[in-house]
DNA sequence: GCCGAAAGTGCAGTCACTGCAAAATTGCAG
DNA sequence: CTGCAATTTTGCAGTGACTGCACTTTCGGC
């Protein structure tokens, strides 16, 4: 069981050709959905551009909303790592505004690949419940990361469930207002959020 | 067309009669979920035992998860008209707080069957996204009800969804802290969460 | 009782998703 | 290099959610 991290993990053929064809069909699907829209998008559609049989798509992914969601393992444990980690002078919920913030900007690596992904999931509205429901994945992990950071033991306390719930929820709502036209750039609104948040809401 | 919003709308037997069907399929799936799980429960078997075709059972829900959940336009209406209403010495935050606690608790109406209804959709984790999924069409509703109360145009300001949105994401954190045997109980929590994002969390 | 509208129903079809078993591929030991 | 074992891919057959369409039934007003 190799968990090597920091390096690519590209170690094995095996391992590396996995990641690719799951890279594919993510893109593949990417793709498709642009084209053509989510709902008239088949995974047999999605399975061939990729270069794999129909039945090996449901090998990598539970649902099509998963395939075109696509978020890793991998992306989850650096999330919660990122967050796990207790930054000099910063309190759990500036740690989740600076994490959060980095997982929709369009990072210095991968900038246009985000960007893209980020256009197409967003102006999807048949896709929106599925977003949701892929926020559990990533409150769960968060949570679980800052409880270790905050030293309770998981699902003791509130505190932690409760911070990272809020803080994501406070993300979604600042990206709804963006998607119904709403003023304001969206980071500067997400800042603004996480200000209020700070200082109490009413 | 009859619009007589007023009244109590079962002036027809037409209307009448679709809410019972409609009551009755969603009563039928909260049997058949109970007694063997949501995934082994057809449309079928909910169509039959609630005494209408198959084809029928889609022209009252889009979904298998929708008849489970069934909540219905009244529920939203009557939750968005409930924030709206500004009450004296009330912020919106607090009436966000009575009016969500009163959405879990079991009211003075219909006591066995709210509680029977939480109990089943919370104990199905397959149900889980349909779930959040559904907390959307909550949070749209109450937006657009506190955005009227604060005198806002539809989408102006961030303000009115941030409320909302922290405001169900700290109920969901409860349940779900619940869920995972967390201590106290449910409302106390829910008083807890609400009185720190009223402090400012950290 | 009659007529237009609304609701219920049957049918055929598409597609997401699953289990199973055979076939291909890969990693490894000899 | 070669066969062996584990892993992965694939084809096949099946279930069930969901849709569009056309037809029948039912309801409400006149």
């Amino acid at each position: 069981m190799s968990t090597d991290l920091l390096t690519d993990e590209s170690c094995g053929l095996r391992e590396r050709k996995k990641r690719e064809t799951r890279r594919a069909l993510n893109l593949a699907a990417l793709d498709l959905v642009e084209e053509k829209g989510f709902t008239a998008v088949t995974t047999e559609e999605i399975a061939a551009r990729a270069g794999v049989s129909a039945r090996t798509f449901f090998n990598y992914f539970p649902s099509k909303e998963a395939a075109v969601i696509g978020t890793t393992a991998e992306e989850l444990e650096s999330y919660a790592a990122a967050l796990e980690q207790d930054v000099e002078g910063e309190t759990p919920l500036e740690s989740l505004r600076r994490i959060l913030a980095g997982m929709l900007a369009p990072a210095s690596i991968d900038r246009e690949l985000r960007a893209r992904r980020r256009r197409i999931l967003l102006g999807e509205p048949s896709l929106a419940p599925a977003l949701v429901g892929n926020n559990i994945r990533i409150e769960n992990a968060l949570t679980a990361a800052l409880e270790r950071r905050l030293g309770v033991q998981p699902g003791a306390s509130l505190e932690a469930r409760l911070t990272v719930a809020v803080a994501i929820a406070a993300v979604r709502a600042c990206i709804e207002h963006q998607q119904n036209g709403g003023s304001g750039r969206l980071e500067r609104n997400i800042d603004q959020a996480f200000d209020r948040i700070a200082a109490g809401l009413r």
